[in-house]
DNA sequence: TTGCAAATGCAACCCATTTGCATCTCCTCT
DNA sequence: AGAGGAGATGCAAATGGGTTGCATTTGCAA
């Protein structure tokens, strides 16, 4: 067995879930996706590069690998279709092109001064939030103006 | 016709729709629900409400409305339902306390200046943001802690 | 009042996601 | 190593929010 299974094997056994080849290939994929990606994207991709596999082995998968927290489902955007992304653990944001449906991840989050300025000015503990950002990225602003 | 329905002819009219009852029942449905609505909750209480409309139609004269501003169209939320709500021409973020679960409204919107660093930076221009910042305020931080 | 574009109802459709069920495959326990 | 059982998968059909084509009705400008 790869080295990479290995690793994910052990994940997978920590969570109380079975190791299959499906998982290791769709946790090797999401951790080659730079940006969140479509339950039908990664079928593609899945296509493309193992043995066959099922469209709802891969929602069943990933609906199995959000309620153990290894991948975090975002709200559906514009488009209509959910999208999933490693758990790194890490506190993200991400600007949504509604021109191309791409996503760019921002390095850090635009909110974590302001809960400073909260807890100052209005005594309010902030504990979470959510932040979506919309507009056109560099190319589409071309193409829509 | 009733003097409400006046104002809102003034606003289809200046808009460049026409002025229909269903119309003017979906705007006085949206002017008296507190929080967003789903295209169906609408359809439901039309029914009860007023003569029959068809689902198509809510759907249509939402768009509608969307398109010429008067409505805002917010994200599919985890239950994967668009939601409706009146477009009263102020950007607001809400503070919300999961503690009393109660609403405190912010004076400026804290995304305003990222705008600008981000069109300046990633060339990234915003057309429009969700915000949702919760926490505790004054009080149940003592409850809770 | 008339004519026509816009609005509506209806039924059929679309498409992302879910589900029921039969089969297969991991993994634990001998 | 092998057997048995729980969990995973494939397949096809279903679900459900939302959309669309088309015939009919309605608002409204001239």
């Amino acid at each position: 067995m790869l080295e990479q299974n290995l690793k994910y094997k052990e994940v997978l056994k920590r969570e109380g879930v079975k190791s299959t080849r499906h998982r290791f290939a769709i946790l090797e994929l999401l951790e080659q996706s730079e940006s969140p990606v479509t339950a039908e994207q990664l079928f593609i991709l899945l296509r493309e590069k193992t043995a066959s596999i099922n469209l709802s082995t891969v929602y069943r998968t990933l609906d199995t690998f959000t309620s153990k927290n290894l991948v975090i489902k975002s709200n559906r955007v514009d488009d209509g279709k959910v999208r999933y992304e490693l758990n790194h653990h890490e506190h993200k944001h991400h600007l949504f092109c509604v021109g191309c449906h791409k996503l760019i991840s921002l390095e850090e989050c635009p909110i974590g001064e302001l809960q400073q300025t909260l807890k100052k000015k209005l005594d309010f503990e902030v504990t979470g939030h959510n932040l979506e950002i919309y507009g056109y990225c560099h190319n589409c602003q071309r193409i829509h103006s």
